[in-house]
DNA sequence: CTGAAAGCGCTTACAG
DNA sequence: CTGAAAGCGCTTACAG
């Protein structure tokens, strides 16, 4: 274990001053600081108690406004949550961004928090450990939508295999002019969506009939989508949506400029929360298992904890990757194609 | 500050037996263990570390499954967190019932966590401080519902008045019939909005027309509820219901039964969330500021916090209490009645 | 602003 | 199962 005697050594300096740095005490040379600073992320110093209690798990949420009013966020959460307690964790919530999500940020901040191990939820590019992270040897649980291959233990959705299996659908119920309405790339969950997307249409000898990107995901970008649409000569017969809020904003403009769902226009959306199948016209969706996803994101966490205890010499455990493939729930915002139409 | 050594003096005992206690090893007879615990909740025992870092706020959330999903409880915590994280505290989550959150308890445990002060999200008679309790003294902010009038700090809604200025509009746009949907009487909230329905009744001088009380709050809740109140002879022209879910279920089933609102009968409710603007009739409704009380939660703890550190010696603080008035959004679900009427 | 040294709160190896 | 005593990690009053 690292104690202030072997910061005060490394920094050249003594226990007293190394103390009142730790305690945030006025009258220390910003070089002396400096250099205790430096010598206690190098040699991952916690004090003595924080190494005792490590009852603590760290949830990173989004750092962004009214995050946790998102269905998608707060229904991971409350899995995370229900869990925890039950086995005798405390749950701090941290907010998180790229920024301060590399590794070594990450590592300090587990160590400052006396923490068992941490959980991401993970939403885009903005809100997503860096690429090159490395997570190996640190008890954690990314969960929400994939990020990369190696090095981390994740709980996903399977997003590219929801996009295909939306799209199969509408093909297979005779569509044969399909369209998308998505988010703009920074996010990884509607990109995959949006490959599957393609790779269906692609089997299927299927040309892409509009592909309409927005630069927000909210209800009212999903309205100016319906008028773009709904304004061109030509519309397509059906409809992926790449989530939940662009779809009830779609659906509900396209019902005030007297579109009718499913007649005129079939619709698939993914849906986080129960509101998709509240609306006038109940939405065919794929289903996102938000809650479920935090529980087994927990109960993954729970093992590393406990295997790390066991064996402190083992090696790296390689990482542990859960697919999660969502089903499709079909309501009545689709229909058959009519073969016949004038 | 009370230490192992003042521990072991008043439990008859060692500091080499109190510290084997403290951290749970074995080896201890239990008559001498319980000696030893009692004097720690009797002397308020925390060690040493603990009185140094209390950078953390505790959140009391309602000890039932999938709490976090709850609009109400999601956009509260919002407003909690993001604020909290501003001001650099650590938010802490701890479910709770009524049953665990008598005074002693609460102060055990906030010293167990080295919390600052916490924060109770008020749901229910059953997840909410027990009725004796006093907090004076412990920085606290009970946010929610309104619980009692002294020795508690809250920022409440006054669901007496939203429940008669829901009722008011009603009777203001001419209904003279009108009903009430309600959940039974455990919910305080629900409680309160129904005595302000009938007060605002009295003051008009109109009967309650018709009264339902369910079991629980949900919307299959309120689809039984529609099939019941439209299998009468005769049917209010107006409609009180206490909360969304309750609503959203009447108007569905309504529909589904060839009940046209507001045609046939207005409805006004209460809502959390945005579910209630998006269904096929938006519906009128008082709405809930929930994101706003939990910042002003976090805000009210936080000058607690900063005074008692000022004045340690200081004798209670009054109580410090906001009743919230909540505004009507008018929406499509009610209109004004017909004079004439075959 | 710094460090040697005394002291505080807690833990633990040891003897019973 | 217990306690006296040595020891550990950290803090702080004091001298410079």
């Amino acid at each position: 274990m690292t104690t202030i005697y072997d910061i005060a050594k490394a920094a050249n300096s003594s226990t007293a001053s190394v103390s009142r740095v730790m305690n945030g005490k006025a009258g220390v040379k910003p070089e002396t600081a400096a250099r205790i600073h430096k010598a206690m992320g190098d040699l991952n110093f916690q004090p003595r108690w924080r190494v005792m209690e490590q009852n603590r798990l760290v949830v990173l949420i989004p750092n962004y406004k009214r995050a946790l009013e998102s269905s998608y966020i707060a229904r991971i959460l409350s899995g995370i949550t229900d869990t925890a307690f039950k086995m005798g964790y405390n749950i701090q919530l941290r907010p998180f961004n790229t920024k301060n999500c590399n590794p070594k940020h990450l590592r300090q901040m587990l160590i400052q928090e006396a923490a068992a191990g941490c959980l991401i939820i993970s939403l885009n590019e903005n809100y997503f450990p860096s690429a090159d992270i490395d997570l190996t040897s640190l008890p954690h649980v990314i969960v929400g939508h994939k990020q990369k291959d190696n090095g981390i233990n994740q709980i996903f959705i399977d997003d590219f295999k929801a996009g295909y299996d939306a799209t199969k659908y509408l093909i297979d119920i005779g569509h044969q002019q399909i369209g998308i309405v998505s988010f703009s790339q920074i996010d990884i969950g509607h990109k995959a969506r949006c490959n599957g997307f393609r790779k269906a249409l692609q089997e299927a000898k299927l040309d892409t009939n509009e592909s309409i990107e927005l630069d927000d995901a909210s209800i009212d970008a999903g309205r100016s989508a319906a008028r773009h649409l709904f304004n061109l000569q030509k519309h397509p017969t059906a409809l992926v949506i790449t989530n939940e809020d662009l779809a009830i904003g779609f659906q509900l403009e396209a019902k005030t400029m007297g579109i009718t769902v499913p007649n005129d226009i079939s619709i698939v959306t993914f849906e986080e929360s129960d509101l998709p199948s509240l609306l006038d016209t109940p939405m065919t969706a794929m289903r996102t298992p938000s809650y479920s996803m935090g529980i087994a994101a927990t109960r993954t966490l729970e093992e590393q904890i406990e295997n790390s205890k066991k064996d402190k010499q083992a090696g790296p455990i390689e990482s542990l990757s859960e697919s999660i493939t969502i089903p499709l729930v079909v309501r009545k915002s689709t229909q058959k194609l009519k073969q016949i139409k004038i």
